[in-house]
DNA sequence: TCTATAACTTTGAAAAACAAAGTGCTTTTA
DNA sequence: TAAAAGCACTTTGTTTTTCAAAGTTATAGA
């Protein structure tokens, strides 16, 4: 028996910062709102939480033009995409011995 | 481009309690020192997420003496295997897509 | 010009996490 | 037999996190 949780990562024990980079993983690009409409959240929250993953540095924010308006999209980087499949295998390694 | 985080289970989003399930999903009983030693935590702080998870009915207090001496175990009720295999369902879901 | 939309920031309240100390009971040890 | 130690908490209090709501700035369209 050994400790089942020694290498989950405390900043995506957020159920809203999972589904941020859970949809960035597997979309490119994804806007501000689209985001927002997907996890159902409120402008400040899902900016705050957005905010966090930019401070760890899990994610590039892109301001962009689409005609006249702003648009502003988020990517993952490559240390978000490493350090969240390095969660999702302690999670997968965690389910397969159950 | 769904919600993928709607069928997550709020209880499960801490990674102690997460733990305190994984370990109980796989050892039919765990002693509260086991659990503490495991997932290396102060008592204060595990009997507090024991207690949630309790409260949530998502496991049981076994109350024995081993000898003479008590011992308290933990078991997973069927609700609590239920609901955790459900988030697990969830999680897996998520990381398939990816 | 007035309204609306985008993407925030700020504020503040509520909840959660956590460590540390205290408690009551039993058991072991000097 | 008195003191020390272990178990399983509870209590206390601080720190952190979460979140909603309102405010902000800038642009666009009617």
């Amino acid at each position: 028996m050994k400790n089942p949780i020694a290498d989950l990562n405390k900043i995506f024990d957020s159920r809203i910062r999972l589904g941020v980079m859970s949809l960035l993983a597997v979309n490119e690009n994804v806007s501000f709102n689209e985001l927002k409409e997907m996890l159902a959240l409120t402008d400040g929250n899902l900016a705050s939480h957005l905010n966090t993953l930019e401070q760890a540095q899990y994610l590039n924010v892109n301001k962009a033009f689409v005609g006249r308006k702003t648009s502003t999209t988020y990517s993952i980087t490559a240390l978000g995409k490493q350090s969240f499949k390095m969660h999702l295998d302690a999670l997968e390694k965690m389910i397969r011995t159950i």
